[in-house]
RNA sequence: AGAGAGGUGGCCGAGUGGUCGAAGGCGCACGCCUGGAAAGUGUGUAUACGGCAACGUAUCGAGGGUUCGAAUCCCUUCCUCUCUGCCA
C-alpha cells in the first residue's frame, strides 16, 4: 500500500509508475484517493474541535459539581449533549472517509523502480543475464514426468487418487531427492547469514492483509472456513509477518531470515499442456528467503540476493536467465522482480524457479512495520523476499538435464545430501 | 471442548467513574560524580492522525454500550494462564 502523503505529494510520479504497469483507470482512482484523503483530513480537523470542547465542559461539569453548582451543571450538560451528537455525526463520515481511503489504496499497486520497462505481460519482460550450457540430450530423451513414471519416483496418479490434480506423491528415490534439495538450499542460506525458521502455514487474515493477499487474491489461497484460517501460498506470509506492527531498531538491521515450507495455491484458472507433471502444483515445498532492510541498503541487498541464488544454480550447474520484469508482469506488492528460469531441456522451454523482489515500504505500510531512524522518527522499513528455491521446477530440470541412458546422475553438489549418485 | 483467573507503556507493575497518557520500578539516553568504571545522583524517555507551529484528538487486547465524563461499569469477541476432558 502506498501511503497517502506520498500520493498526495508526488501524483505525476505515481502516474507515471502506474502506467508502466498499463494499470487502468490510474488518474480516476488517484483522485478520488486525494479527494477521500482531503475529506478525511477536513472531519478529522471539525471532529477534534468538537471533541476538545467536549472534554473541556466535561472538565467544568466536574468542577461544578463538586463546588455544589448544581445549576450550572445542568446547563452545561445540555449543552454537552448537543455536542455529542455533533461529534457522533462528524466521527462516523471521518470513519465513512477513512474506509473509502483504505478501500482505494488498496487497489493502487507498488510504483516500479526506476529501471522497469513498461509491458503489459511476459512478453515484454528484459533477459538481463543468462549462464550455463543447455545439455544435449539423446533422441529418446523424456520429459520429467515420463522419467518420473520410468523410474517410479513421482505418482501423479495417487496424488489424484489421495487428494486432487496437482498433488503429487514422491516415492523411494523421488522423496529422498526433495529432501535433499530442502537441506542443499537451507544450508546454502544459512551459511550466507540467514537464520533458518520454522513457522506456521496456516495464517490469519491480518497476515494475508499484511503482505498483500488479501483482500484482493483470496481466489489464489486455500481458506479454512471453520477457523477463518489461509494456507500459505508461500513462506513470504508467515515470515514477513513476523514484523507486522514491529517498530524495530536501526541497528537490528539487516533481518535476514530463511525457512523451508509446503507452498499451497489453488491455481483457479491454469489449464493446458503447460501445467504437465511438476510445471504446475497445488502444493509444492520451497524454501524461500526474506530480509527486511534499511531504505538506503534495500537495492544493495536485493543484489545480494540475486548473487545468492546465481550461486545455487551455478553448484547445480544448471542453465538459467534472469528476467527483469516489465510493468505489466511484476507483482502487484513489488517494486522491482527479477525472475530465474531455468531450462528443461526435455521440455524446450525455460521454467520459472525463483523470484526475487523488492517491495520497499509498500508492504511494511501495510504490516506497519517501522524503524527508529537517525533523527528518532519512525520510518517505514524495506521489506523483500526470494525463493531459493522452488523445488518441483528445479527437479523437473533435474530429471530432464541429467538423464542418461543409465539413469538419472544426481548433480554432485547433492550426493552427499541424497547417499547415492544415480537414479535408475 | 467445559470451569475459573487474567490481558495496562520496551519490560515489570499500581490504578475500580473526574485534574490519568496513566504512580513506582527496570531498561534506555544525556548530564553530574570518578583517574576510569561500578555504585550513587539529576533530567528525559509511547504511538498514530491533524496542524507551519503552539497545540489538539485518539489509543490501557479488539469492537460496541452506559455516562456530562470510562483504564475503571455493562455486552460481544480474541488471546494468555490454571484445572478437567480429548489427543500427536
Amino acid at each position: 500500500m502506498l501511503q497517502v502523503h506520498f500520493i498526495r505529494e508526488n501524483k505525476q510520479r505515481v502516474l507515471d509508475g502506474l502506467a508502466k504497469r498499463n494499470f487502468a483507470n490510474a488518474e480516476t482512482i488517484v483522485d478520488q484517493v486525494l479527494t477521500a484523503d482531503e475529506n478525511r483530513r477536513k472531519t478529522q480537523v471539525s471532529l477534534d474541535e468538537a471533541l476538545a470542547e467536549s472534554n473541556k465542559l466535561s472538565k467544568e461539569i466536574g468542577a461544578f459539581f463538586k463546588s455544589g453548582e448544581k445549576q450550572k451543571a445542568i446547563l452545561l450538560k445540555e449543552k454537552s449533549g448537543q455536542l455529542k451528537e455533533q461529534s457522533k455525526e462528524m466521527s462516523v463520515s471521518l470513519q465513512a472517509f477513512s474506509d473509502e481511503l483504505q478501500g482505494l489504496l488498496y487497489l493502487i499497486p507498488n510504483i516500479p523502480h526506476a529501471s522497469v520497462k513498461a509491458g503489459n505481460s511476459e512478453a515484454d519482460n528484459e533477459e538481463i543475464y543468462k549462464e550455463g550450457s543447455i545439455p544435449v540430450l539423446g533422441e529418446n530423451a523424456l520429459p520429467h514426468w515420463e522419467l518420473a513414471k520410468k523410474y517410479d519416483i513421482i505418482d501423479f496418479e495417487l496424488g489424484t487418487k489421495i487428494a486432487g490434480a496437482g498433488f503429487p506423491v514422491y516415492k523411494g528415490k523421488g522423496a529422498r531427492l526433495q529432501r535433499a534439495l530442502i537441506n542443499y538450499f537451507l544450508d546454502k542460506n544459512t551459511k550466507a547469514g540467514y537464520t533458518e525458521i520454522q513457522v506456521p502455514h496456516l495464517v490469519n487474515e491480518a497476515s494475508g492483509i499484511g503482505t498483500g493477499q488479501l483482500p484482493d487474491k483470496e481466489g489464489q489461497m486455500y481458506h479454512v472456513g471453520e477457523d477463518d484460517l489461509y494456507l500459505i501460498p508461500t513462506a513470504e506470509v508467515p515470515i514477513t509477518n513476523i514484523f507486522r506492527g514491529n517498530l524495530v531498531q536501526e541497528s537490528d538491521f539487516p533481518i535476514t531470515y530463511t525457512g523451508y515450507t509446503p507452498c499451497f495455491r489453488r491455481e483457479a484458472g491454469s489449464y493446458g499442456a503447460h501445467v504437465r507433471g511438476l510445471n504446475r502444483l497445488h502444493q509444492f515445498d520451497k524454501v524461500e528467503i526474506v530480509r527486511v532492510e534499511h531504505p538506503e541498503n534495500s537495492y544493495k541487498a536485493l543484489n545480494g540476493m540475486v548473487e545468492h541464488i546465481k550461486d545455487i544454480l551455478r553448484e547445480l550447474k544448471l542453465p538459467y536467465k534472469i528476467l527483469r520484469l516489465c510493468g505489466g508482469d511484476t507483482g502487484f506488492t513489488a517494486a522491482i522482480t527479477f525472475d530465474f528460469e531455468v531450462f528443461s531441456t526435455a521440455q524446450d522451454r525455460w521454467l520459472e524457479i525463483s523470484s526475487a523482489s523488492n517491495f520497499e515500504n509498500f508492504q511494511a505500510n501495510r504490516l506497519k512495520l517501522r524503524f527508529k531512524n537517525k533523527e528518532g522518527k519512525s520510518e517505514l522499513a524495506h521489506t523483500l523476499n526470494g525463493s531459493s528455491l522452488a523445488l518441483p521446477r528445479v527437479l523437473a530440470a533435474i530429471l530432464e538435464n541429467y538423464q542418461t541412458e543409465d539413469g538419472i546422475q544426481i548433480p554432485e553438489v547433492l550426493i552427499p545430501y541424497c547417499g547415492f549418485d544415480i537414479i535408475n
